[in-house]
DNA sequence: TTCAAAAATACAATCGATTGTATTTTTGGG
DNA sequence: CCCAAAAATACAATCGATTGTATTTTTGAA
């Protein structure tokens, strides 16, 4: 049943050896076009279908890169992914899309199984409770090369694509000053991840600027899923220095606690005016819309393989780890504009 | 500097012959406890990790599974996709996920990726643009055992994992008659899938059952993208015969309408009522929140998985395609509720 | 017509792991 | 202490494609 079509069937067809029907089929300029075409032709016939397996064992390498996100269904990721495909793919790579679903013990399976696979190459974001990283050293250590994006590690040698959450941080912040709050909540997630621990730095650094003063109280670390902004938005309503404004690191824990303000009948951005981070497009109807923080998913995605390739394509070992920043931008919406 | 540790290495390390290492390695009982772990350390020492290319290529199959769905974004995608990983997963399955953006090529280009990496088997739901089914015949003529979920084709000898359509466009369009519309329009997406026929079919019977005569002009067609129902919109406000109600056969044209009808300044769901399709999370959060249909994404993942894997497991030959239903469930929110 | 160069094809080893069969080693009952 | 059975290990073929080298065939200039 199975279709076992090799090219040793075909060579047999033809009474000619595997070797040249090998070579026919990669179009190699030393088979004679009448031979190439009787071989092509016999093996349409017979449904023949190359084994990459084979040939990859063969080669010793595929054409396949791996991606692991913490969840697809981010739209930031979903985009970023759409950026990876379409550069692979321009590339004649393949691309296999993983998810830990956040979790350590999923990135570390998938990158065995992907180094298992023989993958030439992998691009990742961390998820939030990778603090540990010798699946990753591993991974270098074996000589596959692989790149950060948005999520990073600091490993010697492995490059970065980044957007500046410093920077995010602080223009989140900023208007949410500049439209008159004096005293911010922040939502971050694991401080062992750069993105969180940069975007709160921002946050500090505008309160700064404005010389407001810094209240730790009121910076809550979580997972940044939704129940995790309710929450979060529940405690800093039973803090006794009352909140104005709330700068969440992602848009989702920030519509989780809009849920719980709205619930409780605080207007926003009246009574609380809130900036999120990475334009998801939920932010832009639910209503009051979420002033968020929009990061260009689709081009990091692109620059992201456009260096991984040049990497896998590097013939020489001179490891010269580069982080790429790129800039993120506020979108202004209504859950701001007081 | 790539990892080459292979069993030969192991094997010559410790003087013994490749095929014990590569049966230790498996936890054969054909070979001695002391010489395991002398293997396992030794490995361990090495940095061994096993060829999957290799090994697959002998054993001639892999423990792969393709999955190929229009767009990870979509989040009714994401769901089944998380329900395939779980299901998979504990079968000891890998998960690699595909997809085709709508675009029949891209479903070929893909079918025949995964066919070449000799994958154990795909679930798929196909693409608006898959009218011809020569890739999937020939994945059926291959022997790769493969299953639709959502959205079918009608190929001998294949299961599917689907929801009543028919039922679910019935229960909106009904739920729009009790709400009071007695000119409801309908958003369809291309009538080569049975989903969007069925949905159609549903609303049609729902019409028949409440003696309110069928418009085919109040009937539209398109790949029901954002800008597909926002266009929409514009035409059915335009036609002499002035709706009051509207269902749309999915979330995301039904919230393109949305956005133009608010822009005219048409009161949603006084002037016209809406149900969607799908239950997006942006539906719960748009205001007016969006009536729609949730489908069990989750549980039609795990189901095709678990009979994907029986198929991939069955010895015999004996194709028997069934088809699974499932239910739906209306899920009532504000944009119907007169 | 001849023959060296070029073109086309065949041969054979190889990628790394698996597995049926053969051989060696160990075990324990008599 | 011997030997058959059991246990452990070694040998060798194999999966399907690729590729360096060798051989055969063709070409075309002298």
């Amino acid at each position: 049943m199975k279709n076992k079509t090799t090219i040793h069937d075909i060579a047999k067809a033809l009474s000619i050896d595997a070797s040249t029907v090998s070579r026919a089929l990669n179009n190699s300029p030393r088979v004679n076009q009448k031979t190439k075409d009787r071989i092509l032709s016999k093996a349409n016939e017979l449904g023949y279908q190359r084994n990459l397996l084979a040939s990859n064992l063969r080669k010793n390498k595929t054409n396949t890169i791996g991606v692991i996100v913490p969840r697809i269904s981010r739209h930031f990721f979903s985009s970023v992914i759409s950026g990876i495909e379409e550069a692979a793919y321009d590339a004649g790579y393949n691309v296999i899309i993983c998810q830990s679903l956040e979790q350590l013990k999923r990135e570390r399976d998938i990158v065995g199984t992907l180094l298992a696979n023989r993958v030439a190459g992998v691009l990742l974001s961390v998820s939030m409770e990778t603090n540990d990283y010798d699946h990753l050293l591993n991974m270098k250590n074996n000589g596959t090369p692989f790149l950060f994006f948005d999520r990073h590690c600091d490993i010697e040698g492995i490059s970065s694509v980044l957007i500046d959450d410093v920077q995010g941080g602080f223009d989140a912040t900023e208007h949410l000053i500049l439209n008159g709050c004096k005293n911010i909540g922040h939502f971050s997630g694991p401080q062992k991840l750069s993105i969180y621990k940069n975007r709160l730095a921002g946050y500090i650094k505008a309160l700064e600027k404005y010389k407001i003063p810094y209240r730790p109280e009121l910076v809550l670390r979580s997972s940044l899923m939704e129940i995790d902004g309710t929450e979060g938005a529940k405690t800093l309503l039973s803090l006794p220095h009352k909140i104005d404004g709330l700068f969440s690191a992602n848009d989702i824990a920030a519509i989780g606690a809009m849920k719980y303000f709205k619930n409780e009948g605080i207007r926003i951005p009246d009574e609380i005016a809130i900036v999120g981070f990475s334009n998801e497009p939920i932010s832009e109807v639910i209503d009051p819309s979420l002033t968020t923080i929009d990061q260009p998913g689709f081009q990091i995605g692109q620059i992201s393989t456009k260096l991984l390739l040049e990497e896998i394509n590097k013939s020489s070992n001179l490891k010269k780890a580069n982080k790429t920043i790129l800039k993120s931008s506020l979108i202004e919406r209504d859950s701001s504009r007081k």
